[in-house]
DNA sequence: GTCCAGGCCAGAC
DNA sequence: GTCTGGCCTGGA
């Protein structure tokens, strides 16, 4: 039998699963029809439904509370975190608006492989490919309402891709080879998933700079995501559109902008770039403007 | 049909 | 070190 218990617990006010899932972390999770939310990690999974103030929690045989509390960052008084960054102009709405986000830890691989693949690509597209890997290469770890859950590939399983399966069967397109590549040299130990935990940031982020298809953006990332190196700050277009208008008020480059939140939000860096990402692609800021047709 | 997206990389300066 | 253009794919 899988372990299912409810709970409700001070950290309750910082726990919006839509927003924990869609704020531009996690790719390998379903909301389920009754607004509950069943994600995995490794070959564990979890169903988890949020109800006023309390949580309900269903997750699979092989897998125990305390790594699903490591796994949300429930140790983390996001009340303090929030505290210390909202000074900040635009913190304090970014904030308010997805207050229940949390920043989740998952697995390095999976995280590592789905970074790549997100690079200059679309949501629903990263998603899908997400979710082909795991179903086509991964393993079958359970069902849960019918449907079937699968853990996405590991090392070894992911060695036996083709690149051509990568680019005509799970439309990675031109990513194929840096996907081909780098799961080589992970299984090789060329980049070691164990010995990468206990380097330092900057030294990790080199690590991962060698590997091919991530550059500075892949990088902080799968830092932040995988590593919770919660002082690195991901800059991608929306954050940098949201950096510029509100925080600098002119144009600046990825380094500027970087410097800008090291100086700003210090060891709080990441977190603070989550909730100005959920806020920023909310309300449109610096969407560029369709220009209308006949003018 | 055309454009471009949650960047990377090679080549040019 | 900084800047520029090209890139699979598919939905608008």
């Amino acid at each position: 039998m899988e372990n299912m218990f409810r709970e409700n617990k001070n950290w309750i006010d910082h726990f919006n699963l839509l927003e924990i899932f869609s704020c531009g972390q996690a790719f390998h999770w379903e909301e389920e029809k009754d607004g509950s939310f069943t994600t995995v990690y490794q070959d564990q999974w979890v169903n988890l439904k949020k109800e006023g103030d309390q949580v309900f929690w269903f997750f699979s045989e092989n897998s125990k509370k305390e790594m699903w509390y490591s796994y949300f960052d429930l140790g983390t008084d996001y009340k303090k975190v929030i505290e210390k960054i909202e000074a900040v102009p635009l913190m304090k709405e970014a904030t308010q608006y997805g207050r229940g986000i949390r920043i989740l830890k998952q697995d390095p691989f999976e995280t590592i492989m789905t970074f790549i693949i997100s690079a200059n690509n679309h949501i629903p597209r990263i998603t899908k490919a997400v979710k082909d890997l795991s179903r086509l290469y991964g393993r079958e770890i359970g069902e849960y309402r019918g449907r079937k859950l699968y853990s996405f590939p590991n090392p070894e399983e992911f060695a036996k891709i083709s690149m051509d399966e990568l680019r005509n069967i799970i439309k990675v397109g031109y990513r194929d080879k840096a996907l081909y590549e780098t799961g080589r040299r992970i299984l090789s130990g060329d980049y070691d998933l164990k010995k990468a935990e206990s380097l330092s940031t900057p030294e990790l982020r080199k690590e991962l700079l060698n590997l091919p298809g991530v550059g500075p953006k892949v990088a902080d990332c799968i830092l932040l995501f995988a590593y919770q190196r919660m002082e690195v700050f991901p800059v991608d277009v929306w954050i940098h559109r949201v950096m510029e208008e509100f925080i600098l008020k002119e144009k600046g480059s990825k380094k500027e902008i970087y410097q800008k939140s090291v100086e700003l939000f210090g060891k709080e860096a990441g977190y603070a770039q989550q909730y100005l990402f959920y806020y920023g692609r909310a309300i449109g800021i610096g969407k560029k403007e369709k220009k209308p047709k006949n003018m």
